[in-house]
DNA sequence: ATTGCTCTGTGACTTTAGTTACTGACTTTC
DNA sequence: GAAAGTCAGTAACTAAAGTCACAGAGCAAT
């Protein structure tokens, strides 16, 4: 396991995490102490089924992918961890012994500082911002996910390429879009070949144009429709 | 909109909770004066994502199912919410705007007590079981809403439907279920027709005998080998 | 330039699931 | 007991997705 820890750093994540810096009682303050930095390389599983870990963690710095795995090797993303937020499944280790069936994988290089659970449940009494915090994420990641089986089950795979791409290109207004097809597959829990046919499709509609490891939009429009 | 409202009842709805039940402060009894009971008869909608609605529910009596719907009728159950559970939707409703997509429907008659916003953030800040009560539901219906993601997009139906017999069989220790196959096709996301298939083939291996508007288990343990 | 690796293209085929279009059996209601 | 409604069975077909088995293009390192 390649998880790298760092001692001395406190430093400041709690820029990343509002909620918590205006936080004076005593208990919080110690569980500053107490909280420690893991820092995880790109590229590396953060956490999957068995992993024993105590404690909540909150995600200071990078982006972290938590998707499904089929025993054939297919995955399909159930969402993505940002900065600012709480690992949801050290939560859900923390009040339920719930066995969840998802994988944490760093994209980039990833900080997260652990908290102790005792500190967790402090921080949770004593804050409302961050309790607020807390439950806007819950919340948020449970009406995604709802939304996500409905997608699943009762969407064709090329609208939701479709949308897919929309968001990606969407984001950075980028006209390009740097990304393999066995990734746009994983995303979508299906297969590099059905990606490729799909995306062939689109080209000859005129939507897209492609190239080896990158993805051009010539019609924003076309797409946005074909999403629908 | 069939909401019958009953003013009088805060009856022992609080049994349900045991939570609350140990709450003293002045702000949660008050909360109590300001709940409401609302009924609902067995299959009427109870939510649906343009209902307005503030405050928290809390489901105090009854089953309720909650599911997508697709464009052309055909649902899948998301989870199933019971006695002394919270509203998982109300809750995000409150959080964030969050947008969910799901229904609501009424299994049994319902009896929801609805705690307004503030009551609710109120006993959430005071009362520890409380607070436990309410993140381990929200953590449990998480971890459950991955695992159906990775069964939706990974699992052949045959599979999924084996072992949604299996628990409905599991449950009572019942022979005989009694569930029409439009029931099963709307549990798992398909279609009347495919299900009737499916079942047609476990009964010439000899898992079950089917009946009109029941299932009867043949082997239990046949029935258990095909899940996997 | 040769080798090797990653990424894409594609045809052919299989499997799974969804749809259509009925039939008939069983129930409930009048 | 006739009519209407609900539930199940089923064949034939379509469509969507997944799999297999390559070929070849682009890129990088030696």
């Amino acid at each position: 396991m390649s998880t790298s820890i760092d001692h001395l750093a406190i430093e400041d994540w709690l820029h990343t995490f509002p909620a918590l810096a205006n936080i004076n009682d005593a208990a919080w303050l110690s569980a500053q102490q107490a909280a420690r930095v893991y820092i995880f390389p790109a590229n590396t599983v953060v956490m999957r089924p068995g992993t024993p870990s105590q404690g909540v963690f909150l995600l200071a710095k990078g982006s972290v992918r938590v998707f499904e795995r089929a025993a054939n090797g297919r995955e399909i993303v159930l969402y993505r961890g940002q900065p600012g937020e709480i690992c949801i499944l050290s939560l859900a280790k923390l009040f339920n012994q719930a066995t969840y069936s998802a994988e944490v994988l760093a994209e980039t290089e990833v900080h997260y500082v652990n908290i102790p659970s005792c500190d967790f449940r402090n921080a949770v009494a004593n804050s409302a911002a961050f309790r607020e915090a807390i439950f806007s994420t819950l919340t948020h990641r449970l009406s995604d996910l709802m939304h996500l089986v409905g997608q699943v089950t009762f969407q064709d795979l090329d609208i939701r390429l479709a949308c897919l791409l929309g968001q990606l290109f969407g984001v950075g207004t980028n006209r390009v879009l740097s990304i393999t097809h066995q990734e746009l597959a994983d995303e979508l829990g299906t297969s590099r070949e059905v990606i490729s046919r799909l995306l062939k499709e689109f080209e000859h509609m005129g939507c897209i144009r492609l190239h080896r490891g990158t993805i051009e939009v010539l019609s924003q429009h076309d797409l946005a429709c074909l999403s629908k």
